[in-house]
DNA sequence: CTGTTAGCGCATTCAT
DNA sequence: ATGAATGCGCTAACAG
């Protein structure tokens, strides 16, 4: 091996990459004899440099194979094109309906989007949170507003745009986009009372980490206690099951053993509301004769129903759009006007009611 | 401002970041009194260290509000510690129920995952894995064995662990965990023809980026054709609507216009056969006395329904947890012995057959 | 419009 | 067990 120059102390071996993507921009330099900063104008900003220079450098590119590598472009940019969501579970249809539509703002502006589930438990959020801004994202997007305090202090102390998202608060930690859940059950309690019902029960599924649902309740609670001074309101709640269809089994004959005399279902989920719904069928009960049933957020089956299901529709993908839009105005260091947004709900008036 | 050095030409003001993480390993470290490389060892492998040395380094950490920055991490070491991922539509349960397979693989070995949705397009994939391989990802997972050859050149050149999953091939890029889509909708037919029906038509919705419901066709082309050699298969298969339950309605129509004599209808997915299933009640239509039907994929809602609903039930989570202990293992070095794994699927006889 | 220089924050390598 | 030097691949800042 030759040696043509005295190496100083200390100097090693290159630790070069030897993978595939081992090529730089340095290498992709070399073969369209330009400079790697030529490259790396070239690549952000084709406009910036000669069409023949760009030529050469997009075909050297082609012939190098060049990836380019993000980290380190990241890692000297101190931007690292990326956005961190948090949602309560990934396999619920409506936050992935959300994510989608931060994904539909987001990806047009080149970011993409660093995901995770909670799992509804706000200590598996808080070491989410940490884990992700690791990462150092641009922006952060998460369900609910609702954190542990070391959670809420490093997304404050983190420096770049938050958006909290699906709840409504007087205080959020940057920017909001959401909706009241409480207006969104006393518009329920209204319909139903306004169409005769007279005793409604609340029939829920509650968890620790699901203040959504919890705000339900409350609204309910609200709303009925408004209009019928006298009465306890009626709460039919499991607290140990998953939020699943036949969790909705067990809720309806929970509600109808201890109100035997109830007229109406307020469900906190199309979920349980359609499992309940279905099972109706098979035990004989009519809705809405014998009993009017309503759900909560316009899933896919609560219009396929026979009778199909009054909920509330929510603009779950719009809360995602809307939160990207935020996010984007912000990361750009644009001043964000109206930092919370009120995407509203809308009741779908149906057969079941 | 005093200067009491003299800057040599060409030195610049330092770049040292301002946002709130600006804290790095040096700041600890003297904090804590000792070296930032004495950090990086006590926070990777915290027995490297002597424990006071842990216990003041631990502190400085909290004191100085320390986020450890991966970014440069990955930089240093050419380990990004995440994973990609890429399936057809976030919004689909069972995708998403494999990606929680993946996590639960991944998570605990401290591996984050990078999503994105094709929107069961081709080139969208091969856009999101130019895009991913960009971040350096130590591992990739696939839904599909279908790609454009742009993108499975990427892959394959990326000298990182690949798994295709949700498909059975014979020439996986790296490593494969799948089923046969084929073999699934053989035992359907067969157990429907053991029961008696004769007239099978296969109800479905076919996109060009969905080769496990074009299987899914071809496999019951296959059986029908093994059992009844002088008959046509009957289709009745739209390929303009989304895959949704109100599109059960529309196959169901077509399936019967198409098909007065019909006595089972396989459909493609639970999805439309679960929309199938509720407008027979509707329609008039007794299930399974008039007509047998059956789905795809086991969802949740296919037990709930009267008549329950016959299907083929996927380890759709497992798919994702074996993808991530195969990954896991390769992303270590590890030999896998055995990187081709059959979840298999499971016919679940109930009563709408 | 293009090249040069320095450094982003960390892990690796080697020395102690 | 700990420290010092070096470079990962890229972009910012500046010079030409």
């Amino acid at each position: 091996m030759p040696k043509t120059s005295v190496d100083p102390p200390g100097r090693r071996a290159p630790r070069r990459r030897e993978g595939a993507f081992g090529t730089t921009m340095a290498d992709v330099g070399r073969e369209a004899g330009v400079s790697a900063q030529t490259v790396s104008r070239a690549l952000r900003d084709p406009d910036s440099v000669t069409p023949e220079t760009l030529r050469l450098i997009q075909e050297a590119v082609r012939k190098t194979n060049y990836v380019q590598n993000f980290a380190a472009s990241h890692l000297a940019s101190n931007r690292s094109m990326m956005v961190a969501a948090i949602i309560p579970t990934i396999s619920a249809s409506v936050f992935a309906e959300t994510i989608q539509g931060l994904a539909d703002a987001l990806s047009p502006q080149g970011y993409q989007i660093f995901l995770g589930g909670s799992d509804y438990r706000l200590d598996r959020e808080e070491a989410l949170v940490r884990s992700f801004l690791g990462r150092r994202p641009d922006g952060f997007f998460v369900v609910g507003t609702r954190h542990t305090r070391p959670a809420a202090a490093l997304l404050r102390r983190a420096g770049i745009p938050v958006v909290e998202g699906w709840e409504w608060s007087a205080q959020p930690i940057d920017m909001l986009v959401g909706f009241s859940n409480r207006a969104a059950i006393a518009r329920v309690v209204a319909h139903l009372v306004e169409h005769g019902r007279r005793r409604l029960v609340f029939a829920g599924v509650l968890r620790p980490g699901d203040p959504r649902a919890a705000e339900r309740r409350d609204g309910f609670v609200e709303a009925v206690a408004a209009r019928f001074p006298d009465e306890t309101p009626r709460l039919a709640i499991v607290d140990g099951s998953p939020l699943a269809m036949h969790t909705g089994v067990e809720v309806l004959e929970l509600a109808r053993r201890r109100f035997p005399d109830a007229d109406a279902l307020v469900f906190s989920s199309d979920l349980i509301a359609s499992g309940a719904l279905l099972a109706c069928q098979r035990l004989g009960i009519r809705v809405p004769d014998d009993l009017a049933i309503t759900g909560f957020g316009n899933y896919e089956i609560a219009a396929e129903l026979t009778p199909a299901l009054t909920t509330i529709a929510v603009p779950t993908r719009r809360i995602g759009s809307e939160a990207g839009r935020l996010l984007v105005a912000a990361m750009r260091g644009e001043t964000v006007a109206q930092g919370r947004v009120d995407v509203g709900f809308e009741l779908m008036v149906r057969e079941s009611s």
